[in-house]
DNA sequence: TTGTAAGCGTTATCAG
DNA sequence: CTGATAACGCTTACAA
């Protein structure tokens, strides 16, 4: 059987709360009995556990992180970098694939209040905010808009649109498209839009969207992109996205189109990832470090300060542009 | 306050065990008191404490994943399935990111007792063996050899260097090198490599390594790959991961070599993300989904079956070929 | 079919 | 400086 806390008590010749007194350093101690304690634990493999610890109020230290997957290099950084900051203040994390699965963001959202987290950092978009509201728990969100009382961290997206759109134009396209999510509300590809849009009225150029949707498989968007290329229309793209733009690469390539003399491509994200493999790519950057680093911290202001001014919480990171070879 | 079994009890008008039996399922209950019992549950928002019924001997439901990181597609997909189907066997999952950080590997495990997990995941490959053997929970890992005790999945490591070699010499490569970690116990390239070592035996051929670290940043490891590329010995290369044998291509790209005539490469893992955004990387692929599924079953085997024939758990799953045009 | 009471491993309160 | 005791929210014999 695993050691229990009366058991180093008994090995050490001590009462049971001498001994959670050492583990937690609380009040004084002789050091000869902390001395003893310490054998003790340390002759039995002695693991407090942690399960009774918060059931007596105490927090788990737990964090539940939802987000829609992990192999997106964009989530994978954003989570990795969450996990690591995370771990550095001494809180572990449990993690949720939300999967574009309205029924498992609910299910993970149950098991997360069951198991007592300190907080949570969703980053998914299944479920409407209105569901959330009534989590009596500290929450982030990572890009969701309209979040009213929950604070949201996300990249300037409309910016981006602009940045993206301005870029290509001053490459020299003129027939510039749009490829993505067309018009998701809440969905942050819809600002990505809204940039775009913008942009363009102000340059005097007509708007076009190809419609690419997240949750496609990259097989079939290459299809649709392929027959859209096809077509010969655009001599830019603004990507919702750095894998559909890789994707656009892929294809044009197949079809022997020039880039970037016929065609400009600029994708948006920016992960180091895609940095690295896929330096040639013009992108949009998001600051996932500052993102990572916004986000736990105004969890952890959310999980001390039972009561914050709402709405002060939200904030919009600035967007930056990787010049590769694309444009 | 959060509403407790005991809340729930007074507003259906039943005692506590009432309440428990229906949330369990346990015997036999009137269909009135069920209803009741439900209806006094919605009302107040109920969601059941896991920790404590945790406590009180009931499994946690929680599975602790480790491994170094998730922004190798390998490991995020690696990670992504274990999640999948853990999550439809009704288990959660905490996920350690162990980062080639012995001490944060260390903290983890102890963490995970602490919270008393079910059992463990592990594919990091910090820590020896000896320290994994008196953690007294099912564990089992993916990809470490000589794991007495512990059963390990992995995939054919040895067979994938010599299929490595095997292709590059089929295309007509004979100065065939070698570019990874060279020689680490534990470590699974090191398979990879005694296959090459031994295919190249076979061949005739002389052996020779590029050593790669896995702990290098890309950066550096592509200037190594540059400098070695300027030297032009090699026409054919085995790389011990896909990421690397990427930088391969890029640098050769970038000293204008020509790939395949004057340089031919073969990667390594074959995940889906590699083969969908460089489906020109000729490369060995790893079964992901069927080492998923293996240490999944395994490790609920081990759960389940308190005693079992240790040394019949271990699998060594066989890879295939993705042939593209790096060849 | 339902209820009473003890106990899971820890910590907080109150004595000494 | 140290110890006894109750309590955290739930499950499970054992009764009724």
């Amino acid at each position: 059987m695993k050691p229990k806390l009366s058991d180093v008590a008994e090995e050490a010749g001590v009462s049971p709360t001498t001994v959670s007194r050492v583990i937690n350093n609380h009040g004084y101690l002789s050091a000869r009995t902390k001395q003893k304690v310490y054998d003790a634990m340390e002759k039995l493999h002695y693991q407090p556990n942690s399960l009774a610890r918060s059931l007596k109020g105490k927090k788990t230290k737990i964090i539940g992180l939802i987000f829609p997957g992990i192999t997106n290099p964009f989530f994978a950084e954003l989570i990795e970098k969450l996990e690591k900051q995370l771990f550095l203040k001494g809180y572990k994390v449990i993690l949720c694939n939300a999967a574009d699965d309205i029924a498992k963001e609910r299910d993970y959202i149950k098991m997360l209040i069951a198991n007592q987290v300190d907080g949570i950092i969703t980053g998914a978009h299944n479920l409407g905010i209105e569901e959330y509201q009534n989590i009596h728990l500290p929450i982030v969100a990572f890009d969701r808009r309209y979040a009213s009382g929950m604070p949201t961290i996300s990249s300037d997206n409309l910016q981006g649109g602009i940045l993206a759109t301005q870029t290509l134009y001053e490459a020299g396209a003129r027939h510039i498209y749009f490829m993505g999510n067309p018009n998701q509300k809440g969905n942050p590809t819809d600002r990505r839009l809204q940039g775009y849009y913008q942009q363009m009225t102000k340059l005097g150029l007509e708007s076009q969207v190809m419609p690419i949707f997240f949750d496609e498989t990259p097989k079939i968007k290459k299809v649709s992109i392929q027959r859209f290329l096809k077509e010969r229309k655009a001599d830019g793209i603004v990507c919702s996205d750095d894998l559909t733009a890789i994707l656009v690469l892929q294809s044009a390539k197949e079809l022997q189109i020039e880039i970037p003399d016929t065609l400009k491509v600029v994708g948006y994200d920016g992960t180091t990832f895609i940095q690295t493999y896929f330096p040639e790519l013009t992108t949009i950057v998001q600051p996932l470090d500052d993102i990572a680093m916004m986000l736990v911290e105004s969890l952890l202001n959310r999980m001390s300060n039972r009561v914050d001014k709402l709405g002060e919480n939200d904030f919009i990171l600035p967007v930056s542009l990787h010049h590769g070879a694309t444009i």
